[in-house]
DNA sequence: TATAATAATAGTAATCATTACTATTTAGCA
DNA sequence: TGCTAAATAGTAATGATTACTATTATTATA
C-alpha cells in the first residue's frame, strides 16, 4: 500500500476524534480540508485501515458502519434510543457497574472474528 | 399485536432451526410452505419479533442481517473467510480454549445494548 | 352469528449506504 | 526524467431494507 495525501487525511481525522464517526461524517471532516476528496475514496481507505487493524468497525443498529480510531481492547455501549455510542475501557464490566454509569443495559452481543476450521489452512 | 398466520409460520421457521438465517433466507423457506408471502412481511415480522426479544439478531460482515431463534444468553464466532456463524454456548470463553475447537481468533467485539443517561427517564 | 374497526398482508416502488467502474492523476523507482 | 502500477474523483450501479397502498383477515361486540 502506497502512500496518498488523502488516506494520510482520513486516517488523522478518525485517529483525532474521540467519538465513532461513520463514512460521510469522516468525508464531511476531509472535505473541509481537501476540498475535493471523493466519497468512494474514503470508503476504500476506512475498508483498508480496518483491514489492517490501523481502526476498528462497528456495526450498529442504525445500519451504517461507524469506525473507531482507538484500536486497544475495550468494549461499547450503544444507546438505543439516541444510538450513542460510548467507550467501555474496563474489561468485562458486568451490568452491575455500568448501571452505576447511568447506563440502562437490556441486552449484550459478543462476537469473536477470525478463521474456522475449515477455512485454517493446515500446515 | 394480533395473531397472524404469516408470523406463527415465520416463529416457527426460525425456531427450528439451529443455524443464523437471513431475512431472504427465511422467506424462501416461508414461500415453501406459504407460497404467497411476502417478502415485505418477513421483514416486518422479524423486526417484531426482535424487538419483543422473540428472537436475536447478529450484525454480521455480510451487511445483512441474520436472526437467531436462540434467546438464550450465548456468544457468537464468525469466520471472516466464509461467513459461517458458530454458537459459543460457555460465557466468557478465552482464545485458548476457542483454539482447541479450532478456530483461529483474531478479534473480539463485545457491545452492550439499553439506554444513555440521557434517555433514561427519570421517575 | 353478523358487523364494524383496524391490524396485517401482498405486491411493488422507493431509499440509501456501500461498492463498482473508468478515465485521469500520482507515488516511487530505474 | 520517464515509466508503471496504484490511487483518486466523479459517477453509476447494487442490493438489503423500508415505505406505501389497496386488499384481506382478526377480533371485539351487538
Amino acid at each position: 500500500m502506497r502512500y496518498s495525501r488523502q488516506r494520510e487525511l482520513i486516517t488523522s481525522i478518525i485517529k483525532g476524534r474521540c467519538d465513532h464517526p461513520t463514512a460521510d461524517m469522516i468525508y464531511s471532516s476531509a472535505r473541509e480540508i481537501e476540498p475535493n476528496v471523493s466519497l468512494g475514496t474514503v470508503y476504500r481507505n476506512l475498508k483498508q485501515l480496518a483491514d489492517e487493524g490501523v481502526i476498528i468497525t462497528l456495526e450498529t443498529v442504525d445500519k451504517r458502519l461507524h469506525y473507531d480510531g482507538d484500536v486497544s481492547r475495550h468494549s461499547h455501549f450503544i444507546c438505543e434510543d439516541c444510538g450513542k455510542i460510548i467507550d467501555l475501557f474496563k474489561p468485562a464490566q458486568t451490568p452491575t457497574e455500568l448501571e452505576e454509569l447511568g447506563l440502562t443495559v437490556t441486552g449484550e452481543k459478543c462476537i469473536y472474528y477470525g478463521k474456522c476450521s475449515d477455512c485454517t489452512v493446515k500446515n
